[in-house]
DNA sequence: CGACCGATTGACT
DNA sequence: GTCAATCGGTCGG
């Protein structure tokens, strides 16, 4: 799924406007995943892992910063796909506004987890969207050839370093850094 | 209850 | 390369 979700867009309708991103970096976080929030099971953080595939889960993280992820299994199973980064297609300047001072420039709009989420607005009120509806949704593209996707370790993470559940485009200059 | 720390970022040496 | 910001989750006592 993880792989599967670049090249996708992830578009958002906010105050009349439109929020578009191509999906150029995931991580996939599963069970038995030392490094998921899963992994001890369904806490009320957690919660919407758990839920039917198709949801938004957004955590909190480092007290200032949210992350989204999209979940991935069925009902009880905690799996979910981190977004870590997307190319800015449409709502620019929307999105250079939200952005903090300093951070409000193109190059870094949205190549990282926080700051995508920054750009789209995207905060408490947002976990548990279900993606199957108006607000916040995917829209699908054509699987990238296996030419254009590097996997790798994934990021910020202390246990499951050995797992290359990192996905990004290759040559992609929206990749996290 | 207190201590520790995180799926990060931006500023700075 | 280092480090502070800032706070909720998690775990030990």
């Amino acid at each position: 799924m993880a792989r599967d979700l670049l090249g996708k867009l992830l578009v958002r309708h906010y105050r009349g406007g439109r929020l578009v991103g191509r999906i150029v970096e995931t991580e996939a976080y599963c069970e038995n995943d030392p490094a998921s929030h899963s992994y001890r099971g369904k806490t009320r953080r957690n919660d919407v892992m758990f839920r039917e595939g198709g949801h938004l889960y957004v955590y909190f993280t480092y007290g200032m910063h949210f992350c989204a992820n999209v979940v991935t299994r069925g009902e009880g199973i905690g799996e979910a796909v981190l977004i870590r980064a997307v190319e800015p297609v449409e709502g620019i300047e929307s999105m250079l506004q939200r952005r903090k001072p300093g951070g409000n420039n193109r190059a870094v709009l949205t190549n990282g987890p926080a700051k995508l989420c920054e750009a789209f607005a995207i905060e408490r009120k947002e976990n548990g969207t279900d993606l199957v509806g108006d607000e916040i949704y995917l829209l699908d593209s054509p699987r990238l050839p296996s030419l254009k996707v590097v996997s790798s370790a994934r990021i910020g993470i202390k246990n499951g370093k050995e797992k290359k559940w990192r996905f990004y485009i290759k040559g992609s200059a929206w990749v996290s850094r």
